[in-house]
DNA sequence: TCTGGGGTCCTAGGACCC
DNA sequence: TCTGGGGTCCTAGGACCC
């Protein structure tokens, strides 16, 4: 029988700020999101205080402050860094690795010699010893029973972050321990509806008949019936799976009412996804850009819009998507609104080798010093880090930049902002 | 004052074709 | 009340994930 393991990574954004601070290994941590806007990541430690995900740091500063949380704005390059060396860990010990998100990863751990629990308990004694980063392993004979699993390490002490469903003497009670929101592919809308019929748990709801399943919850909810019962309905990805859009958007540091500012913004978005759509080796047909005045200033005027940009010829050069995004902006803006974000899509996305060509193509030559021109400038920005060299349509401090007030320093991929031991 | 960002899949319905 | 049948493609919206 094939037995999957979901592996991940407790807490993640804050152990990462942990493993480079050893002193705040028992104080609660937070880490907020982007514009230091919500919590997003929250130590075993603060989630006790009471402090819930997503919640504005606006609105609960007070209590952070009251208990003495150590606070903290994403810092991406590190959690990225810290990510890659947790996975390389993995593939070298697991097969069939599938990087599931930044924090998690399932593993084919069918017939381990010696027995799953020895090596799930030795796996995460190795990666803890070697990244700081502390894990949790589920194993179950489908995706949605590893992960409901996992929850199961997770919250019970005495599995010591390792459980393996398949080994459990009394499966249905850990099911029945599973609050039905709880289960992976359920998500709060078919939660409430399902509770409200009396499906409260994922004991309960793997007993219900398939076709009433399909129905209400769509043969994605049919998958997540059948993977409770052990019919594996979702198999490991292979190798990473190519991307068919590509978003790159921000909420402002500052309100912006300025169109030199949406330009610059625009600008930068679009770099930034450019630069993912060269790292899949891909090129794109359609820009979109769009923008919205901020939703939650009740009384003050909203406008919100999108404008869709075709390309002649699908491409990855930065300077081309960037004026199509600025003409997306100049078909939708209008003055007088106070904008609080705006971003950049790319779509249409095919490999760079294999896209159409289209018929009032010149001749392939006309592009040809676009393609080294970008190599050049990913190199550059690959070695001296990001926006070593940068357009200059990105302007250079724009206002709309985001807030970062307590960014850690980036300790594994910057060279000036490297951790400093001192002996005393 | 202050409320994240980036994705996927599925279905229904409209436009359009012969 | 009734209005052909069958097909494709596209988009919007809903639901979910981290």
């Amino acid at each position: 029988m094939s037995a999957f393991a979901l592996i991940d990574c407790n807490n993640f954004y804050a152990s990462c700020e942990r493993a480079f601070r050893p002193e705040l290994r028992h104080r609660p941590v937070v880490v907020l999101s982007n514009n230091d806007g919500c919590v997003i990541a929250r130590s075993n430690e603060a989630k006790s205080l009471g402090v819930v995900m997503g919640t504005p740091y606006f609105k609960c500063k007070t209590l952070l402050e009251h208990h003495g949380v150590a606070v903290f704005s994403s810092n991406y390059a590190l959690y990225g860094d810290l990510s890659a060396r947790v996975m390389r860990i993995l593939a070298r010990f697991c097969s069939n690795v599938e990087i599931y998100s930044i924090d998690e990863a399932f593993a084919d751990f069918s017939g381990i010699p010696g027995g799953t629990m020895t090596f799930a308990r030795r796996l995460k004694a190795t990666v803890e010893a070697w990244t700081g980063i502390p894990i949790s392993i589920g194993i179950g004979a489908t995706k949605t029973l590893a992960k409901l699993a996992n929850r199961f390490a997770k919250k019970h002490p005495r599995c010591q972050g390792v459980f393996d469903l398949t080994a459990s003497p009394a499966p249905d009670l850990v099911l029945k321990s599973t609050e039905i929101g709880d289960v992976w592919g359920i998500g709060p809308r078919h939660a409430k509806r399902l509770r409200s019929l009396g499906v409260s748990n994922a004991h309960v709801f793997r007993s219900q008949k398939r076709d009433w399943v399909k129905k209400k919850m769509t043969v994605t909810g049919l998958h997540t019936l059948l993977e409770l019962r052990g019919m594996p309905c979702l198999d490991f990805a292979t190798g990473p799976v190519a991307k068919k859009t590509i978003v790159s958007s921000r909420s402002f540091g500052h309100p912006v009412t300025r169109y030199e500012d949406l330009l610059e913004a625009a600008a930068q978005y679009t770099t930034r996804a450019a630069e993912r759509l060269r790292r899949q080796q891909a090129v794109t047909s359609h820009v979109h850009f769009f923008l919205q005045t901020n939703t939650f200033k009740r009384g003050h005027p909203q406008y919100s819009n999108a404008a869709q940009v075709p390309l002649l010829i699908a491409t990855s050069h930065t300077p081309t998507l960037i004026k199509a995004a600025h003409s997306g902006l100049k078909r939708i803006y209008r003055k007088g609104y106070t904008f609080k974000k705006c971003g950049v899509m790319l779509s249409g996305l095919e490999p760079v080798n294999g896209r159409w060509l289209n018929l009032l193509d010149l001749p392939p030559e006309s592009g040809s010093r676009h393609e080294p021109l970008m190599q050049a400038v990913d190199a550059m920005n690959a070695r001296w880090g990001q926006d070593t060299v940068k357009f200059a349509a990105s302007g250079l401090n724009g206002s709309w930049h985001m807030r970062r007030n307590h960014r850690s320093p980036r300790y594994t991929t910057v060279w000036k902002e490297l951790l400093e031991v001192h002996a005393s």
